[in-house]
DNA sequence: TATTATAATATGTACATACATTACTATGGA
DNA sequence: TCCATAGTAATGTATGTACATATTATAATA
């Protein structure tokens, strides 16, 4: 069989159901509009209950990967392809995926102290120190982003840490918090002096700026992060679904 | 009793305990960490069983408004006040929200040929006329978005309809569209003339261009649409999960 | 006092089962 | 030929049950 499940391992076996049907996801046989096969059929193959291979499969269709549809089946949706919960590839990560090569040739840590919105933010006093690091991206003499991020001290970076992993590498490796949840604004402005001298182009040009709010698995505050996006020569995608 | 269930009703007990739980959420009682009630509990009281409460509330966890902690119970997420699956709200209730009426001050409704792009993503020949829908919205001499929408075929609009409700009611309610799935891509741009004029603003002035395509339940096209929103004035609010 | 078991309490995982609903398919009669 | 009807194949809804696991509070012990 192409594709099974280890009862006698620890993950869980919906877990393992869920990862096994990324996998489908992804395989070529299924893309085009194909059916996976039927729950009941499935289930019996993996030897698992129907109850809890649907467990797998609520969660990718929550996500927008897999489609359901009476008496016809479930299918890979459209354009899943590379999506995998797509909000939530690093930046380098989504770059990558559009051929481009990304460098950080700019990049600044320091410790300060939190203004009012980040103290409230964090919950923490303003005379607590904080980790703020800055980070210029994109290809040298061609940047386009101006990164600013502010840590949560429970986060305890060094801040000599290896930056030129992706971040979320570095917190889910090394401090074992994995964030679950971001809030984002996002909206357009024009470039003053600091951002335009930072991006390379002139002030009053168009950037998308970003305010992305980071929490843990227990809604715990993580990070605050601005982004300062290059008019034209980036694009922010979202998926939603309901 | 508060909160409660009716067994009779057609409307499927978990879809119940579902919009039951987001009164819970939106109570005032439970916004400052309170846990709701333990599942055990609550299955009792609603006289429904533990797993179809568990169906209800794990759709809740995703879309990040509870969030469990074992031994704890569970609670509403940090800030999940007006959250409500926050992407779909339509813009008209997104706005009322925050405090601002908003008016369609202009409504224009034409059938043209769709471009090779747009008759691309409909699958559809470019000698079928489609429906295209252009909306200035704001307050009057204080635009700030105009919209152009085109609806794929299958949507059956006549162009006649009250489009002062919203579109998303109007699909669901009048033709049994709900529309499930949208993917996004957001940029900044300066705005040209054409886009100045319709937003009453300067040439070259910061714009946030939005480009949204709706599909229904079945992962079917429905909508193209094009948004550019005045930069400064708007913001545009994500939230994702994992 | 400090440390270590232990109990209690919530969510987490998993199964077997039953019947409902939906939408397509085939069949049979007018 | 056409239409109504029954069949069937998939997901949808719902329950009852059992045990696992993580976390906190409390009690027992060194």
């Amino acid at each position: 069989m192409k594709y099974s499940i280890d009862h006698k391992s620890p993950v869980p076996l919906h877990v393992q159901a869920e990862m096994l049907l990324r996998k489908i996801i992804e395989d070529e046989e299924y893309q085009n509009g194909k059916t996976i096969p039927n729950e009941v059929e499935l289930a019996k193959q993996l030897a698992i209950s129907r109850t809890t291979l649907r467990q797998a499969i609520n969660k990718l269709v929550f996500e927008g990967l897999l489609v359901r549809k009476k008496r016809f089946g479930t299918k890979v949706a459209n354009g899943a392809v590379s999506s995998r919960s797509n909000n939530w590839l690093s930046f380098s990560q989504e770059m990558k995926l559009r051929g481009v090569t990304i460098k950080n040739f700019e990049l600044h840590v320091t410790w300060v102290y939190p203004d009012e919105t980040l103290a409230n933010f964090f919950e923490i006093k303003t005379d607590r120190k904080i980790l703020k690091m800055e980070r210029v991206r994109g290809k040298p003499h061609e940047p386009f982003v101006y990164f600013v991020s502010y840590f949560h001290p429970r986060v305890s970076l060094t801040g000599d840490e290896d930056f030129k992993r992706p971040l979320y590498e570095i917190l889910e490796n090394d401090h074992s918090i994995i964030a679950t949840l971001s809030k984002e604004e996002i909206t357009a402005i024009a470039a003053d002096e600091f951002i335009a001298n930072k991006l390379k182009m002139e002030v009053g040009s168009p950037v998308l700026f970003r305010k992305r709010l980071v929490f843990d698995q227990a809604d715990r505050q993580i990070e605050y992060n601005l982004g300062y996006y290059k008019g034209d020569s980036f694009v922010y995608t979202v998926e939603s679904s309901r």
